[in-house]
DNA sequence: GATGAATGAGGCTTCATTCAT
DNA sequence: TATGAATGAAGCCTCATTCAT
């Protein structure tokens, strides 16, 4: 979550962040990432509606009134922290699906590369995670849900490809594969502390051998 | 979810509903159960928080300050629901483990109890996979928590004797095993439909069978 | 607050208690004595406002709806209390008042009174200490402030009388005096313990002697 | 009532006032001072149960919710106007005992700054008087009996001390000597008129001479 | 006499948001 | 950028009261 400004849509008062890449970044924008980060975390922690704008500003030495200068409201806050974490997800999504080999080693990839996602911005995936009813309820909230039908687009075309190919069982119906690996990854950010012992390639490695040969001895 | 009719903890001014037994239960309160359905539903769907007392009353065609004739507090239905919900789970899965011969076919039961009560009371199962933020950080909540680690204990002790039984492969940690298990089973909550065209039955032969066998082909 | 009955005013369906006076008493009304003194130690001792319709009926053992086959209301309930108390108070008071023959043994006699009732009905008196704010500025209450000037009609006339018969000093106002007097002996319902180790007797010779003689030695 | 300024106790997210001096004070909070004057009215006048937090509000031209930006809770301000209250009243009466050379001159100073405090705030005294039931009933406002046991051990150490000098006389009970006084005394509050015909200090010339000298000719 | 369910009004409080300074 | 005061809407809950059974 390093520095993606994206301005928020409507009619916002608030400059695009033109730096945008990596190094520049303009120093105006350290304090919006800052408010950014805190309101993440207490969003993913305590979930978005029980977060309150006080909440935010007190943990970041403000007045809730002041955020106002930073965000237009509270829901451009949630917007932009997904905004930026369904963007990001996507692209690298797309770019290991094209860069691997093989469907086998495509799959692996992007199941390394979300317990990568996990481990380095886990507040972002449990939001994405525990917010369902708020995301899918709201149409402002259309895009999120837009952003996971193209992620899901290209997990199937490799599942698939990777039936045809003869790396996968042909027997399994590959939206509810699918479905069974999202799960079982995504849900980790609930239990996996980035901070403890558990090594997120620990974990990816243990969850492959299980999908790759199953349970059975 | 059979026994709705647990007396609100803490010195409530409600009455203990005596019938309590199994199935239709006493004259008892046919009301109260029909209000915990509705509420249940309105949790899952749209989130704790985001529901008010008076949609519930609505929908109930009451209004919201008659709900107070029946239950203590909002905080209290959502209690009664989870710790039904809850109760009854531990009481299935234990039968269970216990009844099945082999590991292997406990955990095929075990599943297939989670598949079923999914099907059955899926609002129940919503809220306690959506509402984990407000679970695990409300002090009133401590007793779904508790609750969790004892269906855990059930689940390791299948998994830990079918893999001393030669059941299952030793060479994966039961705890993620578990995990993986449970994250994959309990999230299908959240887009299996019970009056769609999968059958719940379908979608746990299906999982049953990427869990014995792996994906690969 | 034996057994007096009064309608309430407001086209009551409630019967006018005809037996009224000692003994005879029927039966119908011995439960509406019996809850108009469980209302009045809650309203003397948590204060009207404070103590709830159904505080009184759980401490009745029944429920809050069913006080209405005995009360028209809340209110009517204190009316009735008050009505009583200050009744008895001025009957007792202008018995005392003609009865005695010096203006001094006059005002002793309804000092002891005074005292004397604190003792057997100290809900009631406390009701009529507590409550002035509630008591003064509800129009249905009129009538305790009119009673009430008609007790200190009758304490002022013995005030003046024993003046100018030489009982009493002539350079204070009879009106502080009254106050004075009044004040001091009301207020000991605050304190005063009907099953204390201190008897009613005792503290009214103690006032009686710092009223006759004072403090200076 | 000089200083209004007190951080309200429990954790309160509202700041301490950092000026707190004598008189005036800096320009902290005028807001606050003019909002707990009308709170101390109104509670006084209708009682502090019948007040409600949009009386205020009105009162103050603002809306019940805002009342909010300067205290945490209706209660808050209750224990906000007593806390400054008792605490001064505290501190003049240790003075005048301190300061007073013979125990009848100490006595006569607390009398005569009872009326005063009468005159200037009756409507601290008047919740002091009138919300007994509320004070004695909850823990929160234990500190208000605290502090009346403080006064009243002030009181008691100048009757003591003044029946000991043969001041006063030897045949009374202190304890029930200073009840006395102080019930008269403060009583006066609920019909004394700041504004009216009658000076605080007429009166407590009339009240010292019915202490010092009784009521006998 | 009493129950149980409900009403309707209103109370305290929270909270996102605005805006003058 | 930030403060401090305020708004306005809404939320949870309480409570006196009613009424069919």
């Amino acid at each position: 979550m390093a520095s993606k400004n994206e301005a928020t849509a409507r009619g916002s008062r608030r400059r695009t962040d033109a730096a945008g890449g990596a190094g520049a970044g303009g120093g105006g924008s350290a304090r919006r990432a800052q408010l950014l980060a805190i309101a993440a975390e207490m969003f993913a922690t305590r979930g978005y509606t029980q977060t309150t704008v006080r909440d935010i500003a007190d943990e970041a030495g403000i007045l809730s009134g002041s955020l106002y200068h930073h965000f237009d409201s509270k829901e451009a806050m949630l917007t932009e922290i997904l905004r930026d974490f369904m963007g990001n997800l996507l692209g690298e999504i797309r770019e290991i699906a094209k860069a691997e080999e093989s469907p086998r080693a495509a799959l692996d990839g992007l199941i390394y590369n979300s317990f990568e996602t996990i481990h380095r911005v886990p507040f972002a995936v449990a939001l994405y995670q525990n917010e369902s009813a708020l995301l899918t309820s709201t149409p402002e909230f259309a895009f999120v849900t837009k952003a996971s039908l193209d992620v899901e687009k290209v997990w199937l075309g490799v599942l698939k490809a990777g039936a045809g190919a003869g790396d996968f069982r042909a027997d399994l119906d590959p939206g509810l594969t699918y479905r069974f690996i999202r799960d079982a990854i995504w849900s980790t950010v609930r239990w996996y502390n980035p901070r403890g012992r558990l090594q997120h390639r620990t974990v990816a490695d243990q969850y492959l051998e299980m999908l790759h040969g199953g349970l059975l001895a």
